[in-house]
DNA sequence: GTCTATAGGGAGATAGAC
DNA sequence: GTCTATCTCCCTATAGAC
């Protein structure tokens, strides 16, 4: 197989056991089964697991972050922009068996090397960003009733999103995300 | 020593090990050194890491179940009874170190055994209906505004809590709860 | 009750053949 | 690039002396 058939085959197989176990929650064994290779093998793409680790983090960064900026241009109304990012996490969820990859990494960071950790932490600022903006826009397009403070109401989208995922995940019903969405999904107007 | 002081300094080092690192990200070595007493001798108290994680869960849940039972006692409002609640899990954060154990056990529970599951879920269960009725009873005493449906509230509450305790922990930053919470705040009446 | 000693398994990682 | 074979380390758990 071409390097890098095996090398993305690799990529999706830990992405899918890290927000399904978590990154201490598989092993080499598992991602030599999943994919039809020899653990020892693994080593050759990914000399070492923080290794493996901190590339599916970018990658998934980059598609991440690409997929806000096509939102922001295809989207005008902040209401609007907001589903779409509440939409994301929902999906993410896949019917309650797996987390996004950020809440994943971001509730078992004690583990992570320190790259990985960085890489998080840049990318929570830069979710944080992009949805501050857009209660800025809010502010302005009045998309959005009972406005407070925009950095209050940015940090608390993101805890209940992050809060709903998790909740959903535990009781594996993708309902529990909906209705704890929903009180704030009523103060969009569409 | 006494049996039951042991006890209760194992309970007390894993219950503290659990809330840092996950229960699968300490070990039995690790409690050995924290209590002061030789790994293999852990076993004669608890005969497996189950039986121990099992046990931390019981008292926790007995513990916190009589908490809101005391708050509905001396709290007549609402509001108030919410405040008691969200500042529960805030000191649980110990300065943005630990999760409370009902989240950390959350967040881990694929590595499990089916007992201690079952315990969670029916902890969660508990708080649920706690908070639900809580806010039944703000729907009476008009203590908080723009009150929807409260299944929803309950549930995004919860969410908003428990979120809120993940990105305080990953930033290592209290004010990042306070920043979350604060939206919700402001619409209990005090 | 707590100890020493050790079993048995799984983890990530490396060497070297092909 | 992928393989087999092996290494080292750490985990939970058990046996048996004190």
């Amino acid at each position: 197989m071409k390097k890098s058939d095996t090398k993305k085959a690799l990529l999706d197989a830990a992405e899918e056991a890290v927000r399904e176990s978590g990154h201490d929650g598989f092993s080499y064994a598992d991602l030599s089964n999943k994919v039809g290779i020899r653990k020892a093998s693994i080593h050759y793409h990914f000399p070492g697991k923080a290794d493996l680790l901190s590339s599916i983090m970018q990658r998934y960064r980059e598609n991440l972050l690409k997929e806000l900026a096509i939102i922001n241009e295809n989207t005008p109304k902040a209401s609007d922009r907001l589903l779409s990012y509440i939409s994301i996490y929902r999906s993410a969820l896949k019917g309650g068996s797996a987390l996004c990859l950020c809440v994943a990494f971001s509730i078992g960071q004690q583990t992570l090397d320190e790259q990985t950790r960085e890489e998080i932490s840049d990318f929570r600022k830069k979710i944080f960003d992009w949805l501050y903006n857009n209660f800025t826009l809010a502010d302005k397009d009045g998309s959005i009733s009972n406005l407070g403070n925009l950095k209050e109401e940015t940090a608390g989208l993101i805890s209940l999103v992050e809060g709903a995922q998790i909740g959903a995940r535990f009781a594996h019903d993708m309902h529990y995300f909906d209705l704890s969405l929903n009180p704030f999904k009523k103060r969009l107007e569409n």
